[in-house]
DNA sequence: ACGTCGCACTTGAAGCGTCAAGCATGAGTG
DNA sequence: CACTCATGCTTGACGCTTCAAGTGCGACGT
């Protein structure tokens, strides 16, 4: 089409990595949301929806800020927000102050959820990604995963979200259930 | 469960890092299917069979060896050359020298297909992951991924598969249709 | 006040992947 | 040669994601 001559093929070098990183992105998801359904029965898009809402401090959240802060489609959200809610882990209100809006919360069930699936999933990315890298290798893959970021969507602001690993309700408010059982 | 107490959850720099992953783990694939359905209508599964067909001398190879390169399963597999196969690009014949087998052939129309699409996706693999790199990310980036890889699969004897951004067939054979058009 | 518009969200249908059978071929064993 | 077994592949049902409408709420203009 636009590519008039011979295309500038991969040298071996960069067909080495780039074999290297498309196996970590067939199996590393793949790793993961298996780690997640053997042992909380939830995909790894779920655990991250849970997750996104257990680190607010009133476990709530819009849903158009949870499809951001969980990398989905809307739609998607909707249709994942549907099983939950169906599983008593999530329920869903409109905004009192605007209606357009609909909040999801998490309830009770949901938040022990969470706490008793957050060790066995640190653990695992753990044992996936940080366990076999050296300090300056974790430094490196944040510096390369930011630059590719960058090159598909110049305007992602990646770098103020949380990611879901995070200890869940870093800062804790005077509810009830702060800890399950 | 087996985690007594408080697990070791993530540092703020492996927290970075991990966010970081995790972006370019929905996003690139994200990225390199559209690039693909756009330009040649095919997903960039589709695309990892018909570029490993056409690696080969004869354009040829068994199911469960194909079902290897592209990292995928059997099944997933044979659906997807069902597809190929009634859109032309590939048919399938039982192996004459064991027919337990199955051969998986990338017809004429199949090979210009790989051809003209080709060049738009190693562009793209550039344009998202090799331009923004320097060259030592580059080798970084090959390193890191085989950790993690090893790590998720020890057996896996990842390094000597061809990619499928490699030229397709780069040992010729005198078959008439060798470039198109 | 009323109509129009935009935005947030939901819904239903279609497509794809996974899982668990099922089928066919060839190898091993008596 | 029969019988069994292992292997490679296929098939159909189910679940999830996507895509394209559709709904409901609030803002804005007149």
């Amino acid at each position: 089409m636009e590519h008039p001559q011979e295309p500038r093929w991969l040298t071996v070098e960069e067909m080495e990595s780039w074999l290297a990183l498309i196996t970590v992105l067939i199996k590393l998801p793949a790793a993961l949301d298996g780690q997640l359904l053997r042992d909380a029965g939830i995909s790894h898009f779920e655990y991250q929806v849970l997750a996104g809402l257990s680190m607010t401090p009133e476990r709530t959240m819009r849903m158009s800020d949870l499809a951001m802060i969980s990398e989905g489609s809307l739609s998607r959200l909707s249709h994942v927000v549907n099983r939950l809610e169906k599983r008593g882990w999530v329920r869903r209100t409109p905004d009192p102050d605007d209606g357009r809006y609909t909040l999801a919360i998490l309830t009770g069930e949901g938040w022990e959820k969470v706490v008793e699936t957050a060790p066995g999933h640190v653990e695992a990315v753990r044992g996936f990604v940080f366990d076999p890298l050296t300090k300056a290798q974790i430094r490196q893959l944040r510096d390369i995963g930011r630059r590719i970021t960058h090159a598909i969507d110049p305007g992602d602001s990646c770098l103020e979200r949380h990611p879901a690993t995070a200890r869940p309700e870093p800062d804790p408010d005077p509810t009830p259930n702060r800890e399950p059982s």
